[in-house]
DNA sequence: GCGACAG
DNA sequence: ATCTTGTCGC
């Protein structure tokens, strides 16, 4: 298949962000949700133009799954795409889209990593560390660990770990046939809880409900921007 | 030195 | 992420 050429980042940013990388990763904690979520949110961001990022946020109500609100947040883009450190680019929109909600969640699922990272700080760490706030990352593809190709069948899951055999998330099979989902916790969220509630939330599509509509509606947002 | 590389 | 048509499989 093709391989995507990533040009290379400035050093002196890569060192700056490393650092920052690793002091919020000193606030992670992994554990279990104390109680049931009632809201459950759901945030992607896309990019109408290269230089302008649009972040979205909805929350539905757990379990029942309905949309309660919407919302999103435009901005430029000030930072570059570089493999490891996608949350410095996203992040800082989509937490001003969380401003907006209303209604608060009990907890976010980031469309991106959690601690299945190189550092163990993907998006969703970043944004459940920034916010405080339980999180865990559903993502399409993977950055790092290794795993062994899950059954074919919706429902099964196989572990990705790292050399040392450390879990990182979990690969699950949202749906019969279809490339798997790379589920793990980001903060205040474990393993268990990331991967119950991205079952709880399948609908018959790849993709989690809450993760789903945010990618649906940062789409139609687009669009109605001009 | 050779791969791998979220969105 | 984004740019894009037709096409294969269930």
């Amino acid at each position: 298949m093709y391989r995507p050429y990533h040009p290379p980042a400035d050093p002196q940013l890569v060192r700056e962000l490393t650092q920052t990388q690793q002091e919020l990763r000193t606030h992670v904690r992994l554990l279990p949700l104390t109680h049931e979520p009632r809201f459950i949110a759901g945030c992607d961001s896309s990019f109408p133009t290269p230089e302008t990022i649009l972040s979205v946020f909805v929350v539905l109500r757990f379990p029942s799954l309905e949309l309660v609100e919407k919302v999103y947040h435009t901005g430029p883009v000030e930072v570059p795409y570089v493999p490891g450190f996608l949350s410095f680019r996203e992040a800082p929109n989509v937490l001003r889209a969380y401003d907006k909600l209303q209604q608060k969640p009990d907890i976010i699922m980031v469309d991106g990593h959690g601690i299945a990272h190189p550092r163990r700080m993907g998006i969703a760490a970043h944004i459940g560390v920034m916010l405080d706030m339980p999180s865990f990352g559903v993502a399409k593809q993977k950055l790092t660990g290794n795993f062994t190709e899950p059954a074919a069948t919706k429902g099964s899951i196989s572990p990705l770990t790292d050399k040392s055999g450390e879990l990182l998330g979990e690969v699950i099979r949202s749906k019969d046939k279809v490339l798997p989902l790379f589920v793990s916790p980001g903060h205040r969220c474990d393993q268990a809880t990331a991967t119950r509630l991205t079952l709880a939330c399948l609908r018959g599509y790849k993709l989690p409900e809450p993760t789903r509509l945010a990618d649906h509606w940062a789409e139609e947002f687009k669009k109605e921007l001009r």
